[in-house]
DNA sequence: CTGCCTGATGGAAACGTTTACGTAGATAAA
DNA sequence: TTTATCTACGTAAACGTTTCCATCAGGCAG
């Protein structure tokens, strides 16, 4: 309707717009008593510089993208928050994307923000059966700097923040075996991923390690469907009666595990023992309570955004020397009980 | 480094800016021939359009905000997928703001929000002491659409989407009285929004019509700090032992109950029933199984969206009168059990 | 007085689009 | 023939900023 512009302010001034500009940037260049004036008037008429004239000029556009599988898992609302936390404090907005495990989406949605419209991308890649990464390829060749957290794309030469995948699964799947388990499942997602590879490599060590033959037939790839999750775990709990353990390397698949064992009526520790990636604050409150391995998701979060953020504010780009590696931590709880 | 824009394909092509512009949107008055030299370049050069340019020129700029108090929450992250799913289907971008409850954050990010930066916004209000919503105002005169959803600002002329808050706080009161509570708390959030009065005045009603004398003492307001809830709580619990029912109006409040009688040893449902609102997908694994009302927070994210999507397409206002009311669903489980 | 600096301001170009308007040639109508 | 209509394209203005490059007054040194 009635636009507040550097225009319309410089009219009520008689002023000239670059005056008007450098005197809201606090430029030296121009007289204190003109620079009140002006930031008065701009108070007054509650003046909100135009965001998009800015970036377009600039080059900059104070935004950065959030590209996630889903934001329905505490994993990633959690990562959420640590990365709004530190963009909100250096100004910056955030765009977010959900690619809901599908490749076709997350290529769609990369092909998007070639276009310039973040300044920088934060990314935990989608679990498919692909292992084609040429869009993401093409979105690095694109120039925004990235960042990927937990769930890595390889094949991009830049930094990334993740958690010690390989004796993360190997803890797991040791604890299952001191719990007394010798028929391990292992549920996994993102076999076209370095963390799912990493969690796998941990299961199977452990495994070998304490003298028990791997059985691949005990690997079961899930998928964002939880109810075919549920399916699939039922399944294999009734044609394989000697399954004594279930290592959920995703918290829906722990979950999944959980329904499974209820609807066959098998007794979690007694005769299951389970154990799961999760961020679930309800843990401890579940029948019976979740052993879990919890990644430090806030502070994955935190520390993306801050590595991507120092990056783009510097200018420099992202080297993956820069990668982090967060520790996770196994929370023992009754699920794994040795009776 | 080498910008692919619509000079460059002008310039390789021998046209004139204005009918690259032109031909990559389909516009009648260009020659078929001429649309498809264009396209091909513009595909072999991966061109993508500066979001900000087009932004600045058409003064639309195919972006919502969202407005939360948390994302860590099921409800919300569920009606976040509800919103983007509407919004990609469209070709809209969503930005994300959190407010951790806190009025002057919100009153921050509104703030920055008048600056078009967006065509509408979505939003749901901080539950805080403050009646104050001259921020929320301020936001509504400089234009972007809004709509709420959930949690309600009544102040301003515009659309919601909520569901039936008083009737579910009836029910839920109800129910517990059904169960044979007498001694019902009330754990509530948000009183100086409307959904927390309409649940209060459902929780009032209940009692009254069963003959129950309502105590303002067992109505306790928490924040968005779980310890301190949890305390308060264990608190209220160890100072008034009669307490045998409790109505958490928010799921936070519903899991720090629980937490309360762990610590306390009172046994769910024989000691403490307890139903809350809640989109927890695990309720029902609970120990014991958590009664629930549960509010459609999918479908609300995707009407929200739909009814703000539609009025910036149609560039018409948005009325109060398009407001949607959607139905929560008890779920009644083990933790409000007859015994 | 001239020349040079400094401090405060204005003019105008630029960022990449979109679009109102103009135009040239071709065809059709009068 | 003239005039109108249409097709396909070009010119240039506009969106609101930022910023390079003047300009101009005043002070001060030579």
């Amino acid at each position: 309707m009635n636009p507040v512009n550097l225009k319309l302010l410089a009219q009520k001034l008689n002023l000239s717009i670059a005056t008007v500009s450098r005197a809201l940037q606090d430029s030296h260049e121009v007289s204190t008593q003109t620079k009140e004036r002006v930031k008065a008037l701009a108070a007054e008429l509650n003046y909100q510089p135009n965001a998009y004239a800015s970036s377009l000029r600039r080059n900059v556009s104070k935004t950065i993208g959030v590209v996630i599988p889903e934001v329905n898992n505490h994993f990633f609302s959690l990562a959420i928050n640590g990365i709004e936390a530190v963009a909100r404090q250096q100004g910056y907005h955030v765009l977010i994307y959900l690619t809901h495990e599908d490749h076709d989406r997350e290529a769609d949605i990369t092909q998007y923000l070639t276009g310039g419209r973040v300044d920088g991308l934060l990314m935990s890649v989608a679990a498919s059966a692909s292992q084609d990464f040429s869009h993401l390829k093409k979105l690095y060749d694109s120039k925004p700097a990235i960042v990927f957290f937990d769930r890595v794309c390889e094949e991009l030469p830049t930094a990334s923040v993740t958690t010690n995948d390989y004796e993360s699964g190997y803890l797991a799947t040791q604890h299952l075996i001191e719990a007394g388990c010798r028929h391990i499942v292992h549920l996994m997602i993102a076999g076209n991923l370095s963390i799912g590879r990493m969690r796998m490599q941990g299961y199977h060590a452990a495994l070998e390690s304490h003298g028990i033959a791997f059985d691949e037939t005990l690997v079961v790839n899930g998928s964002d469907d939880d109810d075919g999750n549920t399916h699939l775990i039922t399944d294999l709990l009734r044609q394989r009666p000697e399954i004594d353990g279930m290592f959920a390397s995703v918290e829906r698949l722990a979950i999944s595990s959980y329904q499974a064992c209820q609807a066959l009526g098998r007794a979690i520790p007694a005769d299951v023992k389970i154990v799961g990636f999760s961020n679930l604050g309800v843990a401890s409150l579940l029948n019976p309570a979740l052993t879990t391995i919890t990644q430090p998701a806030y502070e994955i979060g935190r520390e993306a955004a801050t590595i991507l953020l120092r990056a783009i504010e510097k200018k420099h780009p992202i080297l993956p020397s820069q990668s982090v590696v967060l520790n996770s931590t196994l929370f023992p709880r009754r699920s794994t009980a040795r009776d």
